[in-house]
DNA sequence: GGCAATAGGGTAAACCTTTACCTATTGAAT
DNA sequence: ATTCAATAGGTAAAGGTTTACCCTATTGCC
């Protein structure tokens, strides 16, 4: 593999003027310098990362480590943000995907730091409180989608509560005054902040939540949950007085609260308006009508994630919260006159 | 950060003794080693990869270089295969997501070669062929899920093929005879092999494909293809000697037949019988009934792909096919009797 | 003319690990 | 008693890049 010093040979120069002029840095004559690029180019040089990082004594990976189950594509808009966030820093990304498996994460961890990682971003796919020891002690680290028990660390989260709001506040916009809620499971962290941005719009309208009209979608512990939406769906919507909407708490289970309707022959929008949550894009564009959802920001999380590591600890906010995103598509209308 | 000669002085011993024992090469006297481990445990001692990579001169990294857009999940399984294999053979992965942005692919590849792996795995998100120049030279060079459009290098690819006769043979096995097809586009590389296949089977039963039951769920080019299916489900549902069975060329042109048929009152698998492709499990096991689908090998195909990349030129095989596999759920019954 | 500043360039150490080669001691076999 | 082999260990170079420090000649200015 060419280096350094071939090109200083055969130009007639010290390494030094080599590596200066290739780095952009004035430091050799006009003619000197074109013809160090010249050779550079003709023989495809390209620096050792090895002997660079060697130099400086760190590297500039950055390692993101997270346990992507691979049920959703967010993981891939998690590292999509990461790494355009970091290559805008001229970092590079150190990836290790995870499941549930500590050896792993104690592996990876001892990986990246004999990487010299300049920092790390641990990412969980569902929003949780992590009362975690990591067996590897790792210093700049930022959590993505998840954060400390005890609120410790420096930590990117979405604002479920507001997207809460947003499912609540444009069903109510749109006149719909009997609205029923399949959450996620009621020991999922989003559900409960998710609820209180949809309560707190109910309340401002004069709305009632009826604990009737409140189930939970899925059953189970996280990763290996049951839906259940498919009969909670149907059982709330033979009710005599049935909801006009539901707020679904993620696009799979607006899945199956349409797939419920269609049993039932009701047609939604006109007689059922649906929102759910996620922007799952296969099932949010691929339902007829396609579905109004409001977006978790993983892009932006990921994005903002390396950002912070980057900045380092004197970035001073512990906790940041990324706002969610209504996207309107097909699925909502205003309730039908009785 | 600790380093090796702080364990030598600290022991006692010369670098060589440490860097030796530490690597489980017996070496030095059992209290000498005994007392390397601990001092190497008790500063948490992790060797520089850097030093290892330049001392090597070459790195253990494998280079992934994908279009990883993110609409589905599948991205996330061949990285995870990938990673797994490569783990498997204490070599790490560096990952780069593009997507159309050939800036962006000239930059990984020359950071590849800046870090001097010893492979690349060139993944696409949908089978092509591609005719690609790559603007780095690349050595050791295998495709995922895609192939040189000349047939030269090394690839692995999915059996879409048998993935066809996987669908068409699960539904003339219930006893199907008028079958419908919605198929990826024309255009798409996966199209007409899985056609081929389904044809190959039909042939085999005496059972002819219709023109007007053979049907595209989308035009217009990848990446930006517009899902028709749901109109030309209900076209076809709608023919008064409709089908009693739908092949679909992806999970979501099944989902969207699935939405015609409850629009048209039809119940699946009753009145119609519904086979997809993919196994995107977000809709494969999000509908009611659950989908029946062929499961696309990307796990493997990661896993595989980096499997190559290890051996090296040395292996022989230039195209390797991947098996695709029935996966039974619920949407498939036998025709009603008329 | 004298002096300082600048341009253009070189030298060699440092970064950390691995390993080819060497030494010294011990035990056993001839 | 000499020789051979094995054990336990050391020394120092090599791997490629960056950079602190040094050098020389030219230019500009008083």
């Amino acid at each position: 593999m060419a280096k350094l010093s071939d090109i200083a040979e055969e130009v007639g120069v010290s390494n030094k003027t080599v590596s200066l002029t290739l780095r952009g840095i004035k430091c050799a004559s006009p003619e000197i310098s074109r013809q160090i690029h010249a050779v550079s180019d003709r023989i495809g040089y390209v620096p050792s990362q090895a002997a660079r990082d060697m130099r400086k004594s760190h590297s500039d990976f950055i390692g993101l480590l997270g346990n992507m189950v691979a049920t959703t594509p967010h993981t891939v808009e998690l590292i999509r943000g990461a790494q355009d966030e970091a290559l805008a820093w001229s970092r590079r990304l150190l990836i290790g995907t995870i499941d549930k498996d500590s050896d792993a994460e104690r592996e990876f961890l001892t990986m990246f730091k004999a990487h010299r990682v300049s920092g790390v971003v641990y990412a969980t796919l569902s929003r949780q409180r992590i009362s975690h020891k990591f067996e590897v002690p790792t210093e700049n680290l930022v959590l993505a989608n998840c954060g400390f028990a005890d609120g410790s660390g420096r930590s990117i989260l979405p604002d479920d509560e507001g997207g809460g709001q947003l499912q609540a506040a444009h069903l109510v916009g749109l006149g719909h005054r009997c609205i029923g809620v399949i959450s996620l499971a009621a020991s999922a962290n989003a559900t409960n902040l998710r609820l209180s941005g949809i309560r707190s719009v109910f309340t401002e309208h004069g709305i009632e939540l009826e604990s009737r009209f409140l189930k939970e979608g899925v059953e189970g512990p996280a990763e290996t949950e049951n839906y259940i939406a498919f009969e909670v769906a149907k059982e709330m919507l033979t009710a005599p007085d049935r909801p006009t909407a539901i707020i679904c708490g993620n696009d799979r289970i607006a899945l199956l609260t349409f797939c419920a309707a269609a049993e039932l022959g009701l047609q939604v929008p006109g007689d059922l308006s649906l929102v759910g949550f996620d922007d799952f894009k296969t099932v949010t564009e691929g339902l007829r009508p396609e579905l109004t959802t409001v977006k978790l920001p993983y892009y932006e999380m990921g994005r903002l994630a390396v950002q912070a590591v980057i900045k380092g600890k004197t970035d001073q906010i512990l906790e940041q919260v990324v706002p969610c995103e209504l996207v309107e598509r097909g699925s909502c209308g205003p309730p039908k006159l009785t």
